[in-house]
RNA sequence: GGGCAGGUUCCAGAGCGGCCAAAUGGGGCGGACUGUAAAUCCGCUGACUACGUCUUCAUAGGUUCGAAUCCUAUCCUGCCCA
């Protein structure tokens, strides 16, 4: 199966210029997509292009993986409804190291291999231009009134909010980028999310007028929920790549709670599964949903990708004791490294040990210890039975904890609904 | 620079002298149900030493027994004109 086939399947094409199915049977063809330095990790947002850079090297062809420390400089105003604010240097440095770290995991950087992927900086480039080369060479080429028909810029035009010029350069930025790879690089296709067509297109306008070349490109669906809801997010926040911002429980868990019929498209999306594999785990899956099959392999596929195998056995276990009913007894025979093991990714909180000898109060111990913002919440959700202590629901706001309630003399197992919290005695 | 409209609690958006900690919707949080889902239903959604008290309606002053509501100045935003 081709690459524009097998992305097809999977339901990972949006838009795709003519002609680019042709090039890419053709030759191997460098290929690359642009990456926003607006965080040291890459979030679970960020996957699909990754994903299309791994399938785009699978199919012989050579991924270049572009880090926006220039584009970051200036925020992609997409279909956004205000201006982003402004990183300043040392930040987006930051960013763009931490991004390429990660970045490095899931591509093959082989050199000896014709494919091999490569890295690039658009500020590389971009910091030698002046403001009056750029205008005079670049800006010469793209009218205006083209820059403006984009939908991508329409909301803002017509938004209450205005576009300040430095955002509306953006398009034509991101253009020069395509120009340069293709100058350089000889890259003829970009990649990116669909939100990202408008700027991909006046790159290869760019390409066309400044160059005489033709380069092309497509683009993948904006993943997003069956209900319209933002895709990536949980209570918590953001969903990281970074084992240190979100813990591969916590992003194994992500995964597992997802919805029935976007389970369906994800496990296309999100794993590398054949065809046959995923229709048949489908057909079965829909027997009976109840047993989540495939949302349980979609977080195995998935965590084992980003975060190895031992990760995910560990995620898995650490699921079954705390989501596993009249677990208190079972919680109480947990050895101390056991109890530990398991909380891992569980947001940790401490408190004097005296004050548990003297008893506390359950108000004040989930205010103090920061799992509730206030002792008015606090006992708002412990009175409409919210809050568990070891596994065990509080009766009401008078309740005291003392050492009587240490697990291994030394932890009290907090819920706040489904989320746990450990507290450790110091 | 001129004219106009406006800045309210997480967001949107009412309120335009006391009945306002501030309608309504959304979101969030919790509960029931359940498949760690969806849908549905219910409760909560400024803080505290909690049947009361305190701090909030861009900022700083002022009028008033009393202001988110009136006045003055300042800052900010959008629209229109130059």
């Amino acid at each position: 199966m081709n690459l524009i086939d097998e992305l097809r399947w999977r339901g990972m094409l949006q838009d795709m210029m003519p002609g680019t199915e042709e090039q890419l049977k053709k030759e191997m063809t460098t290929a690359y997509i642009g990456f926003d330095p607006t965080a040291e990790s890459l979030h679970i947002g960020s996957l699909v292009p990754i994903l299309l850079l791994v399938h785009l090297q699978k199919a012989g062809h050579k991924p270049l993986a572009l880090v926006g420390g220039a584009t970051g400089m200036v925020g992609d105003p997409s279909f956004k409804a205000e201006e982003r604010k402004m990183l300043d240097l040392d930040t987006l440095q930051k960013n763009v190291a931490g991004i390429k770290a990660q970045l490095e995991r899931f591509l093959d950087f082989d050199a000896a291999k014709p494919n091999a992927a490569e890295m690039v900086n658009n500020f590389d480039w971009f910091q030698h231009i002046t403001f009056l080369d750029f205008i005079r060479d670049t800006g010469k080429h793209i009218t205006v009134n083209y820059m403006m028909a984009k939908d991508s810029v329409k909301k803002r035009i017509e938004g209450d909010n205005g576009m300040s010029f430095t955002e509306f350069t953006y398009q034509l930025i991101q253009g020069y980028d395509f120009y340069h790879l293709y100058t350089a690089k000889n890259c003829k296709l970009q990649m990116g999310g669909s939100d990202q067509w408008g700027n991909i297109v006046t790159g290869t306008e760019l390409i066309r007028r400044k160059a005489r070349g033709e380069a092309f490109a497509f683009t993948c669906p904006l993943i997003k929920k069956a209900d319209g809801t933002k895709f990536g997010k949980t209570e918590q926040g953001t969903v990281w790549l970074d084992p240190k911002r979100t813990s591969p429980y916590a992003f194994y868990q992500f995964w597992l709670r997802t919805t029935d019929v976007d389970a369906e498209s994800y496990i296309k999306i999100f794993t590398f599964m054949e065809q046959p594999e995923v229709e048949a785990l489908i057909e079965e899956h829909r027997k009976d949903p109840g047993q989540r099959l495939l949302q349980k392999r979609l977080a195995k596929e998935v965590t084992v990708f980003i975060h190895g195998e031992e990760n995910y056995n560990f995620a898995v276990e650490a699921a079954s004791i705390l989501y596993n009913k009249n677990t208190a007894e079972l919680l109480l025979s947990l050895s101390e490294s056991d109890l530990i093991d398991v909380m891992d990714g569980v947001p940790q909180f401490e408190v004097p040990r005296t004050d548990l000898e003297a008893g506390k109060d359950i108000v004040s111990l989930l205010a103090e210890t920061g799992i509730f913002p206030s002792k008015s919440e606090a006992r708002k959700t412990v009175q409409g039975g919210g809050v568990s202590v070891n596994k065990i629901k509080v009766p009401g706001i008078d309740m005291i904890v003392n050492t009587s309630s240490l697990l291994r003399d030394k932890y009290i197992l907090l819920q706040k609904g489904k989320s746990y919290f450990l507290v450790k005695a110091v």
